[in-house]
DNA sequence: CAATTTATGTCAGCCATATTGACATATCTG
DNA sequence: CAGATATGTCAATATGGCTGACATAAATTG
């Protein structure tokens, strides 16, 4: 059993006999699970003190960066992206309104759609963030070949589910923006 | 201002000419900073399916994961990783402790200590949803060469706060973990 | 045109998880 | 013994999810 007088840490793996499971279950990629938490959490954590300050949190930030980096996004599609309900939204979405970081706008052919736009208040505020963060990411890449940041993109979109039907997911995992917009006009 | 015309999903670089920011900030790693959200908002999903079978939360994994990788944790150790305050981690440790999957033992040389061990059952929820996991990791790495793994390695390590005082992350980043040898002992 | 569907907004309430502050208990240390 | 430490717990609060129900406006369809 584990070593019950253990006080120190040291990862002892915990598989004893647990671990004779039934279809030779590949090894934990142990390393990689927590180095994500870890990494994940400093990486927002990054954002979340800035956001702390305009009274603002990780939700606002979602919605914000999106909503800047794919001008025009309509609420439904936001929705899609962030895998939240409309109520939940909406309560993020109506202060970032308020408060003068996004803007609505009709859609011209179906006029029900509520095109989402970022100010230039949220502009900045996106761009700073990003600014943190990629500061974060070149850090890291900075150990690295040259040749290595697109291992890194692989490994990262390898990571993600294929089979989304998210639009923007798919524009990212397009690779180059498809700004002239082979997407079909209207989602879904 | 951002052309309001368009429906089309397109990544339009929003730094038009806000772009021209201080202090000649680097160019935005957007295809980083989004893969990563939707890499780990996937990654987290995983378990989260599972969890929810089990009443459970994503704080309920956070503890018994770490619990169980590092036998013998100390309550304020796992404080200390998790970021979170004792009131909070209290309530989701009392269900792992109720439940029959974390059990407490004082510490043998101060025994205000409660020193925390995953049981079997324990042991195989963490299994399980670490299978889970390793399952999306290995499919990500399948796309990768033979030493990429090594990359991703360096690149997360780096994207980590390396001033950290937490014992269990320095631990992580030391990369051999101690006492006990190498966990590549046995394997499995 | 009328009926229906769609896109969005909103109200009311619930739940999970985080927070702070205060306080209790047991135990170690000087 | 006096204090510091490790933990547990109570009470109140905030955030950000959720569901269900309902309202409005506009598009679509019969």
């Amino acid at each position: 059993m584990a070593d019950i007088n253990c006080t120190e840490l040291a990862p002892a793996a915990p598989q004893s006999e647990v671990a004779a499971v039934a279809d030779a279950a590949p090894t934990p990629r142990w390393d990689i699970i927590e180095l994500l938490f870890f990494a994940y959490r400093d990486f927002v954590g990054d954002a979340d003190h800035v956001l702390e300050t305009f009274g603002f949190g990780r939700a606002h930030h979602r919605v914000v960066h999106f909503v800047s980096r794919y001008p025009g996004l309509k609420v439904a599609d936001l929705l899609d992206v962030l895998r939240i309900t409309k109520q939940s939204l909406g309560r993020v979405l109506k202060q970032l309104l308020d408060e003068g970081y996004i803007v609505q706008k009709a859609g011209d052919t179906d006029r029900r759609q509520r095109l989402l736009f970022a100010t230039a208040k949220g502009e900045a505020l996106v761009t700073e963030l990003a600014r943190l963060q990629t500061g974060r990411i070149n850090h890291a890449l900075a150990g690295l070949g040259t040749g290595d940041a697109a291992t890194v993109l692989t490994f990262l979109r390898g990571m993600i589910d294929q089979d989304d039907p998210d639009k923007v997911l798919q524009s990212i995992l397009a690779g180059a923006p498809p700004s002239g917009g082979p997407q079909s006009k209207d989602g879904r």
